[in-house]
RNA sequence: GUGGGUGUAGCUCAGUUGGUUAGAGCGCAAGGUUGUGGCCCUUGAGGUCGGGGGUUCGACUCCCCUCACUCACCCCA
């Protein structure tokens, strides 16, 4: 019986990965001249940091993780999402003070035992920075504005961006008791979820798809009329300061995060390209999490981007970048005895330099140099050996000349750094 | 967890009302003069027709079960 990979898990091969490393290398581009750090994080971590900051009603708490005990019996989670083990490894190293300012990216795998479709996977990947340490609604548009310029760098287009404000510790409860109070009132008119929802998690149930749903929450109340003066400052200097970086957004009073721990700005990057799962990016402020997990009360704004969504968005010229490469063609048993010495100078010298030690036929050598597509082909047959030359042959004007032994390294090293630049 | 769609060669797919040796294109390999790639030609390798059971003289084809993939619900990046 043959062993596949793990339903809802995906290999990303050779002919795909040079997209995924320049979406990394842009990431960390962007992060970084924003003044971004990178903090790499266990994958898995006790289960209780994800259900005292992801919040116990949420679905990914109660049946998406994967979770097992250790030989202790400790109960441990594989990582849904970044947040929580970023901020509890600032807590944990001090990274947060009366007046610290930490801005912390990370790149790598979350894991959610969901139902596969595209763009969501079991292992999928995120790309996630954390601001923590100021509330300063003008760092919310600051995060805003470098995601838009990621994307932009990537060249991704048909994207829009998504706002709305949730409330703060004080404004938030007040609403939600009234949204609750009209949900109940709507009563038999929402589907049976938005029944449910309507005591775990109000909300959620402005964010239902039902068509039936939408029209009995039509004259729900408003989340932004309900926010306190607080709130509604900050909301206000975020959306000034965008507007004065030119980026365009929509508001939507509809966008409700998952995660229990947002509070304030939220914020989703959606695109129509994607089918069903429409969020490239997302994220929010969070300015009561570092608290509750036990840290110094420290305000928070972050977001997560999917990177198998990012890349499923990217223009097929994006990470096809060949190297020069110059393949070595030896016939005859003297000369691949001569091939690996030669092969060892050529990459010292930072060549990219193959061959294929099988003994073919100059031929077959050929259509191999032309098939992995060799700039150069270095053959070296019992002539060449007896004179003490290498033949080398431009592949693409097919040009051939003879370069002594002893010289061709560095010819072909200079050569191909010439052809470069 | 719930629905729909799809499983035939490495890939993309044909396969007629069930009928004998299951095909194509691409890819791969070897040739097409002596040591030279792309185009073209020839030949070749490669398939338990997802798996199991059933109906039948006979199943890739019909029925049941199962698994996988996929899309959607749900949820979310």
């Amino acid at each position: 019986m043959k062993i596949g990979a793990i339903r809802g898990v995906k290999d990303i091969l050779p002919a795909e990965i040079g997209k995924w490393q320049e979406v990394e290398f842009a990431a960390r581009e962007t992060l970084e001249n924003h003044g971004y750090r990178e903090i790499r994080i266990p994958v898995f971590e006790y289960t209780e940091l994800f259900a005292r900051s992801i919040g116990q009603g949420t679905d990914i708490i109660e049946k998406e993780m994967y979770t097992f005990e250790d030989s202790k019996g400790s109960k441990i989670s594989l990582r849904p999402e970044g947040t929580a083990g970023v901020v509890r490894a600032a807590i944990e190293h001090h990274l947060l003070g009366p007046s610290a300012i930490n801005k912390l990216y990370y790149i790598g795998p979350m894991f959610r035992h969901e139902r596969p479709q595209k763009g969501r996977y079991r292992q999928f990947y995120q790309i996630g920075a954390e601001l923590l340490g100021t509330d300063n609604p003008r760092v919310d548009a600051e995060v805003l504005s470098m995601l838009h310029l990621l994307l932009q760098h990537l060249g991704i287009a048909g994207i829009s961006l998504e706002l709305n404000s949730l409330g703060c510790k004080a404004c938030r409860p007040v609403y939600r008791a009234t949204l609750q109070d009209f949900l109940k009132a709507a009563g038999d008119a929402l589907c049976n979820d938005c029944k449910r929802r309507t005591d775990l998690n109000p909300l959620r149930v402005l964010d239902c798809k039902n068509p039936h749903c939408r029209e009995a929450t039509r004259e729900a109340p408003s989340v932004l009329a309900s926010l306190c003066r607080e709130c509604m400052d900050h909301f206000e200097t975020v959306k000034v300061t965008l507007d004065e970086l030119a980026l365009p957004y929509e508001i939507n009073e509809r966008l409700v995060r998952g995660l229990d721990y947002y509070t304030r700005t939220t914020f989703e990057f959606t695109t129509h390209q994607l089918g069903a799962q429409n969020a490239v990016a997302a994220g929010g402020r969070y300015d009561g999490l570092v608290e509750e997990l036990g840290g110094p009360a420290t305000p928070g704004i972050g977001f997560a981007l999917g990177m198998e969504r990012l890349i499923a968005l990217l223009p097929d010229t994006v990470g096809r970048r060949d190297r020069d490469v110059l393949y070595l063609a030896p016939l005859g048993k003297a000369a691949i005895d001569r091939t690996p010495h030669l092969l060892h100078e050529l990459r010292r010298r930072g060549v990219c330099a193959e061959t294929d030690y099988q003994g073919k036929s100059l031929k077959s050598q050929m259509k191999k140099a032309d098939k992995m597509r060799a700039r150069y082909v270095g053959i070296l047959g019992d002539d060449e050996l007896n004179e003490g030359v290498v033949l080398l042959r431009n592949m693409e004007n097919k040009d051939q000349q003879k370069v002594p032994l002893d010289k061709f390294v560095e010819v072909i090293s200079t050569t191909l750094s010439r052809d470069h630049s």
